[in-house]
DNA sequence: TTAATGATGGGCT
DNA sequence: GCCCATCATTAAA
């Protein structure tokens, strides 16, 4: 798998591009002792003027790194239990970014069995709280550089292109906005965390 | 098969 | 005190 060197160029787009563009990209969770990889096959966009959006009501100390530099990490506690990932976009100070709702799993899928306490790959990483689990992402890991190949959590677009057809629909677990089509997820794709 | 529910804690009013 | 960008378990059908 190569690095594309114009990774940071990816986050520095409109954030509905950025969540088509995420699909088929590929998280990398990288330590000394283990690495973890997922393919990106369902994300969903939240914008400044959206009231879903955590930034709607504008910088906080939860939602800050989502007004940081394109290409970070935003990562938060949902419902007490579950971390959310997501990746930072547009410009700094605007205050959007892309959740990443599913992964395919690629590499190191033992690792991510042990860790989701699962033994269905289908399982392990089909919902924003299952794959941070699978990939062991946290809020420590808030603010991370996605595009830098140092990171241990990280984007890396594949050299060969894959051909497949984007899906475009609602948002889930959300109450306002909801008739936004901010959803997005590679058409016929099994590891889509609902269709 | 789908539907309802409990777990669990931080953010915001 | 209420509201969640969720998930596993249980119950119902």
């Amino acid at each position: 798998m190569k690095i594309n060197n114009k990774i940071s160029n990816l986050f520095n787009k409109s954030t509905l591009d950025v969540a088509k563009n995420l699909l088929g990209a590929y998280l990398v969770r990288s330590t000394s002792k283990e690495k973890i990889i997922g393919k990106i096959v369902e994300t969903e966009a939240y914008l400044f003027d959206d009231a879903a959006s955590h930034s709607y009501k504008g910088l906080s100390e939860r939602n800050k790194a989502m007004f940081d530099n394109p290409g970070r990490a935003y990562v938060y506690l949902v419902y007490g239990m579950y971390e959310c990932f997501n990746c930072t976009t547009n410009k700094k100070g605007v205050g959007e970014a892309v959740l990443i709702r599913a992964l395919e799993p690629v590499f190191g899928i033992e690792k991510m069995k042990r860790n989701r306490r699962c033994d269905d790959i289908k399982n392990l990483c089909s919902g924003p709280g299952k794959l941070t689990s699978a990939l062991g992402i946290t809020r420590k890991d808030n603010f991370c550089d996605l595009t830098s190949a140092k990171s241990r959590l990280r984007i890396e677009i594949p050299s060969k292109k894959e051909k497949f057809s984007i899906v475009k629909a609602k948002r889930i677990g959300i109450t306002k906005g909801v008739s936004l089509l901010y959803r997005f997820y590679i058409k016929d794709n099994q590891f889509v965390s609902k269709k």
